[in-house]
DNA sequence: AGTCAGGCAACGC
DNA sequence: GCGTTGCCTGAC
């Protein structure tokens, strides 16, 4: 392989890498030096890995097979001052902003994103991670970069040939089922990723994703705010709802929580949610 | 040893 | 619709 020459680009904005991988969207990136620099290395769908790095506040270096996709990918184009504008003017969301003004909203493509996410049912970051990792070294392809082997996710199609009980004994306990189903329907078509992508509005696109085994309300809004960049999703977790309750003083559940939310926090909804959720797992 | 963790489906009402 | 319960697993 050639020598790897890392491009950099200087940034306006605030952007924190770091905050950004650790904000509990991201789930398979390492730390990888590359030419002496500190960074995060990871495989952005099939493509061999890509690699980034904040050296400083205001400047990334990034190396890949599509280096526009890395920035893409994290967020770093993203018209943050116009986000911000759209939020409604409250104390705790600026707060939270103020405690980590760096944290964007990953592209990530959708198939990992959502089963990830299908992995991550009752289970804690460090455990969605090890899953993750597993699923991707046993199953999926693997490329060296800086003399280490990062590994793509597997397609639906891989998934699909799997037993369930394979999917077990990646520590995917009864969301192995749930995987497999996903799998199978997206690779027979059942499923139309492309078509939620592009074609559906948020709550048609929902819908259809909730057609999947396992795939409930929360599950659905991360693969749309996550993987389709759908910032109006909202997606609940105990941290949400632990902050929505705490610091915002509501004490309304499932659907009625989540209207109040979308309508209050308005268009960049998931935005904000995704600084509540940083706040909320470090100060609450 | 028991509890708990970043949900969901199935069931009862 | 709303509330309850079981579910794999690893960390404490």
């Amino acid at each position: 392989m050639a020598q790897a020459k890392p491009i950099e680009f200087s940034l306006s904005d605030p952007f924190s890498l770091s905050d950004t991988l650790k904000s509990g969207q991201l789930f398979h990136w390492e730390a990888l030096e590359l030419g002496g620099v500190s960074g995060h290395a990871g495989c952005i769908g099939n493509a061999s890995p890509s690699w980034i790095a904040q050296p400083e506040p205001d400047c990334v270096l990034v190396y890949g097979p599509d280096p526009e996709r890395v920035l893409q990918y994290f967020g770093v184009d993203q018209p943050l001052t116009e986000i911000h504008a759209s939020f409604p003017s409250d104390a705790v969301l600026s707060e939270a902003i103020t405690y980590c003004p760096g944290i964007r909203i990953a592209r990530q493509p959708l198939w990992e994103c959502l089963a990830t996410f299908i992995t991550s049912s009752l289970k804690q970051v460090a455990h969605i991670r090890a899953i993750s990792m597993t699923m991707r070294s046993r199953f999926g392809n693997g490329y060296e970069l800086g003399g280490e082997t990062f590994y793509s996710y597997p397609e639906p199609e891989v998934i699909a040939e799997l037993g369930e009980d394979e999917l077990r004994s990646c520590a995917l306990g009864y969301r192995a089922k749930s995987m497999s189903l996903a799998g199978k329907a997206i690779s027979e078509g059942d499923i139309d990723l492309d078509r939620i992508m592009g074609e559906l509005d948020d709550s048609l696109a929902r819908e259809e994703l909730m057609r999947l085994h396992g795939v409930g309300e929360k599950i659905a809004n991360c693969a749309l705010l996550f993987g389709c960049g759908r910032w109006g999703a909202f997606p609940i977790d105990v941290w949400i709802e632990r902050i929505l309750r705490e610091r915002y003083r509501k004490r309304l559940k499932g659907p009625k929580l989540q209207n109040w939310a979308v309508d209050y926090f308005g268009p960049n909804a998931g935005y904000a949610q995704q600084y509540l959720f940083h706040f909320a797992r470090k100060t609450l």
